[in-house]
DNA sequence: TAGCCTGTTACGGCTTTCCGTAAGGTAATA
DNA sequence: TATTACCTTACGGAAAGCCGTAACAGGCTA
């Protein structure tokens, strides 16, 4: 089983559970971090020490308080660990179950496992922990396992992310084109943006920019 | 201390916890449901019983899934359950911190404390429930006080939350008016329904229709 | 090279939103 | 009753979004 074990998550009313579960699977050595920028440090100054952590385990999104973070999410964590440390095991604990986010921290981010907190979660979590360390799968909470089968999220990409960012901050047209045009992102003309929006309108099933973005919000894209 | 205690709360990785923290404070009987409508059932019965329930500790938002549930979140159970045992003390215990919300919990349904899920959230809840098993007064997370002296919020009103949705699913100001005119809203004429939305574009600093209900989806208002 | 396909950009009209102005209605007050 | 204040509704011009059409460029194929 694994030696060493971080986990990162900022609700005590999570991590002690989750302490108490990884104990039952007799792991010698387990930390805990309420901020990412604490994990981070941590997870430094034991490769430092030369007895590196084997095993991240990380919430996706960390509240905020009055404490300054670089880090503010466990995307971003897990991003600057596998920097430092690219071989650690990371799994994704979090209450986050739409398809595109889940697909991308596989794809991006090489997670090694998701599990979505939920009301069997623990066992779940259990079991994952268990399954990475015998084989090195992917490992995914049963009812996720769509997620990475579903075909229409490739089709929205990270340009439309953007262009969906930039309407929800109340762009209009010629001010999105024009932050494509500075950014060096292409299409950049406001008739292909335009375009775009409707692409997407119509994918959403949406009435109009107003609904696109609510519903995109719905979805968690942005 | 209480004697007999209902939490209702889906995820596993909290509720154990709760549990736990609720052993250590003495209550004799601490019952738990992961479905909203479980817990109604359960106060239900513990009346029929002749043995009611003292407390009830319950989160807000409840997972979706296979299961058909009547009630779907926190609000729906405490209403439903005040009008079969009125007496009843709550607690809301949620990782919800929009003072909007938190605002018509007490206004609404007079719930008894509101603790924040949070980094120190278990103490807290600990504290709540002794707070109002000795005293009657309301409680609620320290870092939450202002939300019921924020004086801005009484300004959004049901009228600004129907409008606001309206808008979030794509219809268009005539579709709006002629809804509330269905409906019997008033003010429904759609030049009014336009300067009430100019308004809330003004009060969130809203570039346009679009930036406005990205506002609105990320307060929680809709 | 010519033809075809695809993606980007441009343009024009039509609709909807945006925003200021003004008319009508009601209620409180002098 | 007259005045005032406030709210609702109506109207109109400017701005932005909506949608179809067309020009242009690059890549592929015959």
């Amino acid at each position: 089983m694994f030696k060493k074990v971080l986990v990162a998550e900022d609700l005590d009313s999570i991590s002690i559970t989750v302490i108490q579960a990884l104990e039952t699977l007799s792991i010698m050595e387990i930390q805990h971090s309420k901020y990412c920028d604490d994990a981070f440090l941590q997870i430094k100054k034991a490769i430092q020490d030369n007895n590196p952590y084997d095993l991240l385990i990380s919430d996706l999104s960390f509240k905020v308080d009055h404490r300054e973070n670089k880090l503010t999410c466990g995307d971003e964590l897990i991003e600057a660990v596998k920097k430092i440390q690219p071989d650690i095991k990371t799994i994704v604990f979090s209450i986050e179950d739409k398809a595109y986010r889940i697909k991308s921290l596989f794809n991006n981010l090489g997670i090694n496992a998701y599990v979505s907190k939920g009301r069997n979660s623990i066992p779940e979590l259990k079991n994952a922990v268990e399954s990475i360390f015998k084989t090195d799968e992917k490992n995914i909470s049963p009812e996720l396992e769509y997620a990475l089968n579903d075909k229409s999220l490739h089709e929205i990409e990270a340009y439309d992310i953007s262009l969906l960012k930039l309407l929800s901050n109340g762009c209009i047209l010629d001010e999105i084109s024009a932050t494509f045009k500075n950014t060096g992102i292409i299409p950049n003309g406001s008739s292909s943006i335009e375009k775009r929006i409707n692409k997407l309108k119509i994918y959403f099933k949406a009435n109009n920019n107003v609904h696109l973005i609510a519903i995109a919000k719905d979805l968690g894209l942005i």
